[in-house]
DNA sequence: ATAAATTTTGCAAACGTTTGCAAACAACGT
DNA sequence: ACGTTGTTTGCAAACGTTTGCAAAATTTAT
């Protein structure tokens, strides 16, 4: 008891170890692996002694000599609004089960912001540090471009996203475009005719639910414009004020990229007396907690984050493997509320 | 050009840049390293070289020899509600300014989300791991004891929660008790004598936020009773309609752990046509983006989410170099809306 | 021109693991 | 007792950097 007490941390490396137990380090590597050649008594009291004196392998070392870090990268590339995405609330889910996911594989998870506006490497870097076995890359951003131009090179690596016919790299995603599809069929359904799309049409995935809902706009013969907004909430409160002026009286509805965007929608209807739906009809995107807490309930289009996030480690795993994968594209599913 | 492209990747080692560019290994690690001890002619030949075939010094040999990785741990322990905090706004977008302090700073972040109930040696093993060259812990969860126990022989830790009177670990938070203090102190002056603490008393956060209410309703003669409410959106959900049966009538205001769960209480009284602030009154805690979009806006005690990233990492920083610091407790803000 | 002081470089030993290979050992059949 | 198997072990060479020390090259002073 004392012993162990006073011990701890004394024995740092296999070699202290190895001496404390009478055997060469090689063995006592090959026990604490776990591995079929070294005898059971010898492991067992390798094993009590790594116990009693809380012995811990340098996994640094172990990377190094093995090849492999048993960590994941995951790079948030901020591609426009550079404060906004690293605290949007649906990637931030989406990290959450990624964590657990990585966690259930063994693997760590490394985390990393990154501005490709000012780091135009910031993929190789964190590919070519050697500190990640693997990487996945959360939203495409506008960096379509150069994550094809990696994946040709470069193996493990898993991307959320949009899917594009014919593209080089492995993406898990909603199908963005069939959620524009639901969105706009459901504004339709319930009267509308002029659909606004509030929201940034520069990150793909956000152009393929406009492209979705402009899809079913033209063949039931419905109008639907873009009111560009940034994502931020403060950036976008002030610029969806503006929209509005515009959109009382032309619109009959909006189409919100975001569930973000749609509550902000909804509070600031609520300012100006505008009953929602009776006469402004408002479909969000994500299905977020906040889908369900707003005023009226948001009628939106779900993301299955929990299943993204297990695509997402299931192909890179697949991946690392060796395999080479497809990409996965997850359906969407429209939740009806009471906003439309 | 050509030549650039092909050979890009087939530099791997410094071995291999020292046979290019004519030198020694060592030369080449001073070189990049931008030590001063290397001719102005040579380091540029070397740069250069390292620029044309893209190459990157690996960071595993190189933490190992130095005995520095550049990488910091965040670790989420979860408690209670397993499932709950790793999604929670709050953590999450704490998580998000982490990251940029930390990339700012140089370093890497590396997230881990851990169970103490299923692996009581968490902290240990994720310092013990040699991939960390210091840790950052995000709530104290019910491991107040462990954290302690920790800091004693561990320097480069700081934790975010509440500080306690004589604890030897070093803690960034919101003065929780303050906090709760100012939220009870508005209740009352709106008019309540009855107050229901909506949320879990075990994390010693909540628990001295519930405390600073409970002091202030002392002192003014009002009530305070708690209502345990788990965290996560789905249990809350069921468990605040069920308060809300003992509240109505016996109860005039409410103060909620947490944004979150004060955006439930709005909606669920609203569902029951209570108006707000009239019959009841609620404050939060946070102030999560969601508070001013609630209906009617929430009045909440603002938790300086950016600070408190700036001094985790600041503090962090300086015990690396070997300071030591005492801990930051930031002041709250009320930020009064209308629901109280 | 040479000696002294100063910059630059190369050498080689770490950092702590893992692992192929061969030696040592035990068990077994003849 | 002696080969033959089959298990366990130890040895030593990696993995790719960094860095103290000393040698070599350069500059400066005499």
């Amino acid at each position: 008891m004392e012993e162990e007490k006073s011990a701890r941390g004394s024995v740092r490396t296999i070699t202290d170890l190895a001496r404390l137990a009478g055997v060469s380090p090689g063995t006592v590597s090959r026990a604490l692996a776990g591995k079929s050649l070294v005898n059971a008594r010898t492991r067992e009291k390798i094993e009590g002694l790594a116990r009693d004196y809380g012995f811990r392998p340098n996994k640094m070392a172990s990377a190094l000599r093995r090849q492999r870090t048993g960590v994941i990268g995951v790079a948030i590339p901020l591609g426009h609004d550079t404060r906004q995405q690293i605290s949007d609330t649906f990637f931030m889910t989406l990290l959450g089960y990624l964590a657990d996911e990585l966690t259930l594989g063994g693997y760590d998870l490394m985390l990393r912001r990154v501005v490709p506006a000012e780091d135009p490497d910031w993929l190789d870097s964190f590919i070519g540090s050697g500190m990640i076995d693997g990487v996945i890359v959360i939203g495409q951003s506008d960096q379509f471009a150069r994550i094809e131009e990696i994946a040709d090179g470069y193996r493990p690596m898993v991307v959320w996203g949009n899917h594009q016919e014919g593209q080089r790299h492995c993406v898990v995603g909603t199908d963005n475009r069939l959620g524009g599809r639901l969105a706009a069929e459901r504004l339709i359904a319930a009267g509308a005719r002029n659909i606004a799309f509030v929201g940034d049409i520069g990150p793909t995935e956000f152009a393929a639910r406009h492209a979705g809902a402009h899809d079913i706009a033209d063949s039931m013969g419905a109008e639907i414009c873009v009111l560009p907004t940034h994502l931020s909430p403060e950036r976008a409160s002030e610029e969806i004020a503006g929209h509005l002026d515009v959109i009382i009286g032309a619109y009959d509805s909006i189409f919100a990229a975001t569930d973000t965007l749609a509550a902000i929608c909804l509070a600031k209807l609520r300012e100006r007396a505008i009953a929602v739906p009776r006469d402004i009809k408002v479909v969000g995107f994500d299905d977020l907690p906040i889908a369900s807490q707003t005023l009226p309930p948001l009628t939106t289009v779900r993301q299955d984050i929990a299943g993204g996030a297990k695509g997402l480690v299931q192909l890179l795993l697949r991946r690392l493997a060796g395999e080479n994968t497809e990409s996965l594209v997850l359906p969407p599913r429209l939740v009806i509320r009471q906003s439309a």
